[in-house]
DNA sequence: CTTTTAATGTAATATCGTAACAGTTTAACT
DNA sequence: AGTTAAACTGTTACGATATTACATTAAAAG
């Protein structure tokens, strides 16, 4: 994963190393539900292990379809609860052009959630590009608006999708 | 309607006349369709015309409600198939934080649809900064990918609501 | 005036998401 | 430990959003 350290951006390489991500963005989990005394269940884990280990977005669904422990099928609202509080918590972030959900890169790092969304691949990085989000900041309120949160989600073609034609 | 000529920035003041914005769009879809050699049929019109009626979104089953022009209730489809048609052709924008519809107000004016959502009046207003998406395609690129498509939403606070409290 | 293309009507169904409420577990405090 | 309050879970039902498929009709092009 150094390729992923060296530039704001994060977009997953083809060959990087998926268990490394799901048990950093676990631990982080485990840490930060004991510091905010916040709980992690069993359904949580499950629903933050199962977005952590795709870099595709996943719809609710799909999530449920993989929660299957027991051979019991799961309500959708199982589904939906964890992804709420794994989305409170800054772990997994919504893309609303989807209806889909992918696990945070950026953990602890301040950012404004900025998604460059690969048509091809399906693969989902993050931008967090600062002047993006300061632009857009500046821009609104010199027309008078008061910003509380900003979506931005970028629809295009990933570098390693554009070399292999 | 002068207040929003001055700024690239478009949005709706609270007594602002809908009317002329409702027959500008109509004109504008008019002139498109002679031009590409579409078809601005009954539904199409209806539709775009319920939408230019409202600065806050409509779901599309909002639309359809407003669709009985025979007391008839329309299916589904019907919406969304004249809702792709006018998205297409530029005149109405999709919210994807809201899965709703929005007219344009800036038919012709070649812009990236930015959003400004109030979160209070629920009326949705255009930033079009020529210098946020510059600078998301510039950064974006910069980092290897390819931009197709930018879907921005900017949720907050609009100026009237501000001002009273 | 016929051929072809585009649009419509209609029914069914897929997909996404939430409400409500009873029951259980956990944490916190006697 | 026993009690209480808060958080989480199980379950059912339903609401909201969107698409597929296919038969029919209308319009444009030849």
């Amino acid at each position: 994963m150094e390729d992923m350290e060296a530039l704001p951006v994060r977009f997953p390489s083809r060959q990087h190393n998926h268990s490394s991500c799901v048990n950093k963005l676990l631990g982080d989990a485990e840490e930060e539900c004991r510091r905010q005394k916040l709980r992690f269940t069993e359904h949580r884990r499950k629903v933050l292990e199962i977005i952590a280990s795709s870099h595709k977005p996943l719809g609710a669904y799909d999530i449920l379809e993989q929660m299957n422990f027991s051979g019991r099928r799961q309500a959708p609202v199982v589904a939906y609860r964890a992804l709420d509080f794994l989305i409170n918590l800054g772990l997994v972030h919504r893309l609303n052009s989807l209806n889909a959900f992918v696990a945070c890169m950026a953990v602890g790092e301040d950012h404004t959630a900025q998604f460059l969304i690969c048509r091809q691949c399906k693969n989902v990085g993050e931008l967090n590009s600062k002047q993006v989000s300061e632009r857009i900041e500046k821009d609104a309120v010199e027309a008078g608006f008061q910003v509380n949160q900003q979506l931005v989600e970028i629809i295009g073609i990933c570098y390693e999708c554009a070399e292999s034609g």
